[in-house]
DNA sequence: CTAGATATTTGACACTGTCAAGCATTAATC
DNA sequence: GATTAATGCTTGACAGTGTCAAATATCTAG
């Protein structure tokens, strides 16, 4: 990183995180989701079947961690994990077809019930946040 | 909210969400903080003295909570509770000297290590992100 | 084939966050 | 002005989150 933002932005930033990480909190738990769990479920695209490692790596944690998380989503039916076709230690995990769907609701919920989120921002802005964030993200 | 980003825009997010907390926490610890007292020091700007009902309705969370990371805190000198000088109830949070020190050397640390936080992003996309940002959390 | 590396899991333990209860102080009602 | 209700903060109990060290199973390199 070449330019180095304000003070300013880091107070904002930090302020970002933790409200947006809160109301996702509080629409997971609305789904009987703990916070982490519906994290990790957001996380997950339908076709794209990453292992325990790839997962806990892009997240900077523990692998253990990653365990605990995917126990909870497997017992409620919303992934399952899978052999690698090629390396038996790895175990792929999917997304099931009620992941998917509680998936979806979780996104309607934190859009919808969020007037706040994206307070102040103009619907062009908005795209430009995503299209940004997207970007770090791909 | 009027405009409902994609699906692909919440993967993303949350990636994002996951990995600067996750970033800001590995800081923390180096410099002998908690994740949340650092979250905490970092939201507070040096002129601005909040009670701590107003830090806990800000991040949503209950006001128990705040106590505990507000002791952290205070016991490291980095923060002091002032009274409100006209309700005795209300603690105004205050940002001591050492607690400015350690937030500025937090805000460049995460700044200096973090190649990846703006990975893919250029110099223009950063400051729009960051502009972005703070409109959102004036 | 053996030694070392990698993927995941388990159990122990600290940190985080919520809830219910309690104390002190202020505001509202009579 | 006295009583009741509301607000701000703290405490203690308890679930969730995250890390570490150790153990197992499997793969890779020499």
């Amino acid at each position: 990183m070449n330019k180095t933002p304000s003070d300013d932005f880091y107070y904002a930033l930090v302020a970002f995180l933790m409200q947006t990480k809160q109301h996702i909190v509080t629409v997971a738990v609305e789904h009987g989701l703990t916070g982490v769990q519906a994290l990790t479920l957001l996380s997950l695209k339908s076709r794209d079947e990453r292992s325990m490692t790839e997962l806990c790596k892009q997240y900077d944690c523990d692998a253990s961690n990653v365990t605990g998380i995917v126990d909870g989503l497997e017992q409620k039916g919303l992934v399952s994990r899978q052999p690698h076709p090629h390396d038996r230690r790895i175990k792929l995990i999917h997304l099931e077809e009620a992941g998917r769907t509680v998936q979806k609701k979780l996104i309607a919920d934190i859009a919808g019930t969020s007037p706040d989120m994206f307070n102040g921002l103009a619907d062009a802005e908005i795209e430009q946040l995503a299209a940004l964030i997207q970007k770090m993200n791909p």
